[in-house]
DNA sequence: CGTCAGTTTGAGCGAGCTCAACGTGAGTGG
DNA sequence: CCACTCACGTTGAGCTCGCTCAAACTGACG
């Protein structure tokens, strides 16, 4: 089984939801295929994005939410003193963006953190689509009460975990979102590095570099720089204590 | 006859949006008139709750998002070890309930912190009428868009400021929601208890009751009980760190 | 071969937690 | 009316987890 998730994805023009690994989750799960071709015709897909490129940026007029097709997004803000604070990590299949819905403008900075490809939607088109799908309408607004749910979840994690349980929490989170996506839940490469993780969880990068150092040491987890191989899935789940 | 048998009666049934303190920032805020009354006739608003009773708890099936029309609305969930995070406060002209769209369950519970009185939008009606009025399908994805936003402002709270940026940066947001209401945004009283604070803020009882007393001495707050007044605003948001 | 970003490991420190004691006010019941 | 309780809030003392600072290692890339 594949543990990376580099896939090179095929030019953009003639691609269609239809074809997509992902459309088992992404958008297009509430739709027949005569409403995905409508979807379809609206979506642009651009050339794949090298690592650090730019999606959009923190102040930019929103016009769109994204699609991961490959690779893997991150998004983060800066605080008033400048500091950078992640708020995510997008995978294939997951959608981003939606933060700017709110004031038309894009409140979070999105880059690639490796080779990625992602889907444009343009919110307009969509919100016109919305209107006349009551199936894609009501899709749309479980995608945003999930965001709405794992960022309380996240908010939980951070006000009453310690690191260790942040960690654990973290890669089951990877875990999972790596199964979806029909790869080794328990063989996968990170493809952000331990300063975004550390930034991501609200603690510094000696203390996830020691966590991953202890949990090496317990048996739980095989780390070799990016490559992490979960050896006791049963003892990570109770380290993380999260239920579901 | 007497008319308090009927416990199931709205004795507010005559109340309209258009009558509404709250409809200048609440959902109507993008209909006509109109259009208001067609969200009254789906809108329900029951007797008013009195402290602790429960709006909804978690795991009960969502129907409904609420809005607060008066009083003070927490929500909170609880996590593996039993232990109860408090996720938000709801002010009049707030809407909240959203956390359950994605499961159809709600993931939260609701409970008032005092008198209050909200209303229940029905979520099936309520989708109906966004599918046909787009002025109103648009509000509340903006409306979800906020709640997204403001829960990553929270994240970057958590996870990078001190106790004392945390207490002040809430006090603000207190602040300004009250000025919202036209009500003093420098003398108000505190709807909820320092534990629910501290839990809040992902902070103890004792460092809540700590920061306050401190502020006090520097100037910056009168605090007696739950009445709390900022004598200095200026430094106040200079303690935040928050720009905005 | 040097540089540089990313990572690991160690040593010491400090903000906020834990534990404990005490104060306060509202409610209750005699 | 006081006595009692109970939830809530304040303050103090000591401890701990994760932060800060520092040093060394690794691999990628010119």
């Amino acid at each position: 089984m594949p543990f990376n998730t580099d896939l090179k994805c095929k030019p953009t023009s003639d691609f269609s939801c239809n074809d997509c690994r992902m459309n088992a989750f992404c958008l297009p799960v509430a739709l027949n295929s005569s409403e995905v071709g409508q979807l379809d015709d609206i979506i642009s897909r651009d050339k794949p994005l090298q690592k650090n490129d730019c999606v959009y940026s923190a102040g930019q007029a929103f016009t769109s939410v994204y699609a991961v097709r490959s690779g893997c997004i991150k998004s983060y803000t800066t605080n008033s003193r400048g500091e950078e604070q992640v708020t995510g990590f997008h995978l294939p299949g997951e959608i981003f963006g939606m933060d700017g819905i709110s004031s038309k403008v894009h409140t979070n900075f999105a880059v690639a953190l490796q080779t990625s490809a992602v889907c444009e939607i343009p919110f307009s088109h969509l919100t016109k689509l919305t209107g006349v799908l009551p199936a894609l309408q009501n899709h749309f607004f479980r995608l945003m009460s999930n965001e709405i749910v794992s960022d309380q979840q996240m908010i939980t994690l951070l006000s009453k975990n310690s690191a260790e349980e942040r960690l654990a929490t973290f890669l089951l989170s990877l875990s999972v979102r790596n199964q979806r996506q029909k790869f080794s839940g328990t063989h996968f490469n990170l493809p952000m590095s331990r300063s975004d993780i550390g930034n991501y969880l609200g603690l510094t990068v000696e203390t996830v570099s020691r966590v991953f150092s202890r949990l090496q040491k317990l048996g739980v987890l095989r780390v070799d720089k990016k490559e992490i191989e979960i050896l006791d899935i049963d003892q990570l789940h109770e380290l993380s204590t999260t239920t579901d």
